[in-house]
Order: structure tokens, then C-alpha cells, then sequence
DNA sequence: CCCTGATTCGC
DNA sequence: GCGAATCAGG
């Protein structure tokens, strides 16, 4: 494989995203991530921060909370990573049709009902079960942060929690590490594998 | 261990 | 220019 333009323009896109040298290998194949992190250096753009803005910490989060009402901040605008909204720098005379990769429009008489999978493989959700509030602040917290995976991009250390509906578009795997030997991350591990007790003293 | 990016250096 | 091997770290 060589660095085409296209697998180029891939890579610049992905790496502006912040994704790991090894998910743009996967996603271009036939490279290595050491390939990749190669690439990007040669290529310039091995600093990831654009503007001279501020450093922007990560957002370290995710430890359950152990004393302490967490007191999620409600956090309303989710920031949603999308950049780079690629500056078309003036194509000169090219047309330039723009496939324009208009997303299924739903017809008006598609019909929207409550549809559940009824599949048995899907994990309990939050709102099925009495949940700690801190297991559930935590998974609040930690669904933020979700990569977002494609149920092709799971892999055995992937939380593969799934998040939303799953007859929309808004659907996706939390893909946090898992913990080992679990399918999912630990937040949702916390959700899903629970001592099942709370409801037993129900005195009569 | 799993993962991350950074660097080196023979090709 | 390329990328495996290696380094340094979480």
C-alpha cells in the first residue's frame, strides 16, 4: 500500500478528529499504526493542537465517584467533536458535483413507533432496573464520552454497550476499554452485572 | 497487559 | 519517503 492522496486526505481527516495512529490504520488497512505515526510526522501534523488556544486538559473523568453526591453538571450543549469542516480552497473551473451524502431521508409516511429490539442479547437498560445513583451518574457520564463505535469496530476490549435507538441514526457502541474479560467498560459493567437484591425484603 | 504517540535508522 | 523496531509513557 502506498500514501495515495486519498489515503492521505483520510488520514489528515482521522488524525484532525483525534483518532489513535491505530484506528486510522484499521480504517485505511495494509498499514501499520507505526506506518501512520510515521506519516504524521513526516507529514507536519504531528501536533494535534491547531490554534495557539489554551491547552484544553483532557476531560478526566470517569472515576465513579466514591463519596460525594456527584452532582453530574449538566452539561446541556454537547460539544460534539465535529471539525474541520474542510475549507474548499476555490476549486477552479471543476463543477465539481459534491456526491453529497444526503442521509435517507424519511419518507412522511414512514411510521415511528416505540420499537425494541426484543432481542435478549441487548443488556438491561439504565432505566429498567434500580440502578445506584452513582452507577448511573457514572454510565451518564461515561455515554459523553463514548467513542461511538460501529458495531464492525468492537473488538474484544471495546465496551460494546449500546447507546440509543437503534432504528435511528443515533446509535452507537460505547467502545470505551472494556474491562478485562468483560464485554463492557466499567462504568456499564456497573450497570449491567448487578447483585440483583434491592427488591428482595418487599416484607409481604 | 492493554493501549498511546515519538523516535530512530536501515531500506 | 517509508515503516519496523524501539522507546517512553498511561
Amino acid at each position: 500500500m502506498s500514501w495515495t492522496d486519498e489515503r492521505v486526505e483520510t488520514l489528515k481527516r482521522m488524525w484532525a478528529e483525534g483518532q489513535s495512529a491505530s484506528q486510522i490504520a484499521k480504517e485505511l488497512g495494509g498499514v501499520t499504526r507505526n506506518a501512520v505515526i510515521g506519516k504524521v510526522h513526516r507529514l507536519g501534523l504531528s501536533n494535534r493542537a491547531e490554534e495557539g488556544a489554551d491547552p484544553a486538559p483532557e476531560p478526566v473523568a470517569a472515576k465513579p465517584a466514591v463519596a460525594a453526591a456527584p452532582a453530574p453538571e449538566p452539561r446541556p450543549a454537547a460539544p460534539e467533536p465535529a471539525p474541520a469542516p474542510q475549507p474548499k480552497p476555490a476549486a477552479a473551473a471543476a463543477p465539481a458535483p459534491e456526491p453529497a451524502p444526503e442521509p435517507a431521508p424519511q419518507p412522511a409516511s414512514f411510521n415511528r413507533r416505540p420499537i425494541v429490539p426484543a432481542g435478549q442479547p441487548l443488556p438491561p437498560q439504565p432505566s429498567a432496573n434500580e440502578i445506584s445513583p452513582e452507577a448511573l451518574a457514572s454510565v451518564r457520564e461515561v455515554e459523553k464520552r463514548a467513542r461511538k463505535l460501529t458495531l464492525m469496530e468492537l473488538t474484544e476490549r471495546t465496551c460494546k454497550w449500546p447507546i440509543g435507538d437503534p432504528a435511528t441514526d443515533k446509535f452507537w457502541f460505547c467502545g470505551l476499554p472494556s474491562m478485562p474479560g468483560k464485554p463492557y467498560c466499567e462504568a456499564h459493567v456497573g450497570v449491567a452485572f448487578q447483585p440483583m437484591s434491592s427488591r428482595r425484603d418487599r416484607r409481604r
